[in-house]
DNA sequence: TGATATCAACAGTAAACACTGATGTCAATC
DNA sequence: GATTGACATCAGTGTTTACTGTTGATATCA
């Protein structure tokens, strides 16, 4: 019935940036964490179930599912069993972008954000 | 918004998601805060003074200047001394479409979410 | 020069978070 | 039915983090 891109035409300009924030902020804390976020790249490339998260980052499988619940409730990822495994996957097509974003931002930080940054103050 | 920046043309495609994890997570961290996400929203809008900041948020001065310092120290914001005021900015052009597509984000949090997801699952 | 406005840094307390190890659950296999 | 494999949850510990009140620095104006 409704189409979820219409939601940025809606009344986000009625919104403060204060309720902004307290809408978005969960998400963010949900991404703000070294192993959540790769668990997050790691699902923006394809699906995979617990155990291959577990092998590809090298953490616990008690640390993994640790981090995952946090993701799920944020509704960043989707659970979908498979037999007796677990098959997790980057919520919907549109966090796919965002979170893309994320990982080619991540090459901007070393020296992009400094040759961005340095109109004010010149070698 | 839905054109990513040229910045995949970087050797973002060498590093590890890990990696990419490591060099953004204190940036996503320093914006996954309810009072630090209001003031670069605030400062997505026009460079500010803290007082400004202060009156716009409600915060205390010493609140507002606390908050402002992770920021700084991430390069999300820089600060230029005017008269005995320092106005803030955010810290380059590059920054406030991702600031403001997460200002998009937040409409899309509330039911947006439930309808983009809903239909593997029901909680 | 002295008074005031603007802002940053310090120290203390209270709350939130990340990690570990152990236990519980469910599905597939023998 | 019992066992094994794949996950999730629970309880405990140690570390981060956020907020407050106070102090200190700097720039303007009288």
């Amino acid at each position: 019935m409704e189409r979820v891109l219409d939601v940025q035409l809606l009344p986000s300009a009625e919104l403060t940036d204060r309720e902004r924030a307290r809408l978005l902020v969960p998400k963010l804390k949900a991404l703000a964490d070294e192993n959540r976020l790769t668990l997050a790249l790691l699902l923006a490339e394809r699906p995979r179930t617990v155990k291959e998260l577990q092998e590809a980052t090298g953490m616990s499988q008690t640390l993994v599912s640790h981090h995952l619940a946090p993701l799920r409730e944020q509704e960043l990822v989707m659970v979908t069993p498979r037999g007796r495994a677990n098959v997790y996957t980057l919520c919907c097509d549109q966090l796919v972008g965002p979170v893309r974003w994320l990982a080619t931002l991540a090459a901007l930080t070393p020296e992009g954000a400094a040759a961005c940054c340095s109109e004010a103050e010149h070698e």
